[in-house]
DNA sequence: GTCTATAATGAGATAGAC
DNA sequence: GTCTATCTCATTATAGAC
């Protein structure tokens, strides 16, 4: 692994979570590594494998730094928020969202197998969230009405939309204000 | 009516609600409508004409759709309702989310005076939202805790994640687990 | 590993005949 | 209004020199 490939890594998530994967072009990123494009496909032979890669290493990053959440959380309510944290944070100056959510948006056009770790990345932070909520009902930190997991998906797609409009309006503020329901509605003290 | 133009945009509506308008090219519409391409040209002379006329033309129907919508219900709670399933039926079988929340997913590409239409698009429905749970808790069909313009935001958002993520999905049913605990949640009775 | 050079395709767009 | 023909440009991708 050299430094062009994680830098490439790196370049392709940056520009995908502003403008979505399928308009990130081999020439955009050879611009932004001040290499020519043709040595793009050293690393990655066709687009497809530069999609997967992105995906596979976010997948492994996700999941590492969401255990890792949990972990350093003293409560449930302290993991809930310190993902929203994370949403928010990566709004930039409203002119990106996660790639979780990017690649969400952006589903229609990438190819089939990016299209399903998309589907698993999903789940997995969905499966995340239920947890959480569950451990912060268990520890009062959290008062939701509904069963966890449905309510995982509920607190998930809420951040997913809010990220999406922010985005959509270059307008971070609109994603306070559009889950600040989630802090009012679950947290507890 | 005529003819071309609006069988023009009813294939560029459907096919944006499916891949985003930016996947849309003169080429795909042209197949469809069984002509050239060139000859889209006559009628849309630039994509970005096409877009805007897209958006504005949707603008015009959502604004009177949903008029209509609050006055045919009897209660908010009724009028919300009558949305989320105005919603769910945008999805097809789970290929397509409705107009704004595809231009929404697809902003950051989309041509600047059509990012500004999207924006007050969206603030439409948020206002409407806002105005229906208002209305319903003063009819007490509906119970929302915090503000009606903020609870709108948030239902808005979450509709609008929750499409997104069927879409990617391609399981309408995605949607329904993702939007039931807007019911749980809001309806009284 | 990166380069130059070059496909091969598809995009948005224009000119002018009919 | 639609057509053929063509243009320009950007895109993904390959071959082969260094």
């Amino acid at each position: 692994m050299s430094d062009t490939y994680a830098n490439l890594l790196d370049l392709a998530e940056s520009e995908s979570c502003a403008r979505g994967f399928t308009a990130v072009s081999y020439g955009d990123l050879a611009t932004l590594a001040g290499i020519r494009k043709a040595s793009i496909h050293h690393h990655f032979p066709a687009k497809a494998s530069l999609g997967l890669a992105l995906v596979d290493r976010y997948a492994d990053r996700l999941a590492g730094e969401l255990a890792e959440l949990s972990e350093r959380s003293r409560s449930g309510g302290d993991a809930l928020r310190a993902y929203l944290a994370r949403c928010r944070n990566d709004l930039r100056d409203g002119t990106a969202v996660s790639l979780l959510a990017a690649m969400i948006a952006d589903a229609a056009n990438l190819p089939e197998e990016m299209r399903g770790q998309v589907t698993r990345l999903r789940e997995l932070v969905v499966r995340w969230l239920g947890d959480v909520l569950q451990r912060g009902r268990q520890d009062r930190s959290i008062s939701v009405s509904g069963g966890p997991r449905e309510e995982g998906l509920a607190v998930f797609v809420q951040l997913l939309g809010a990220q999406l409009a922010a985005r959509a309006a270059r307008d971070p503020s609109l994603f306070d204000a559009a889950s600040a329901t989630i802090s009012a509605r679950i947290f507890r003290s």
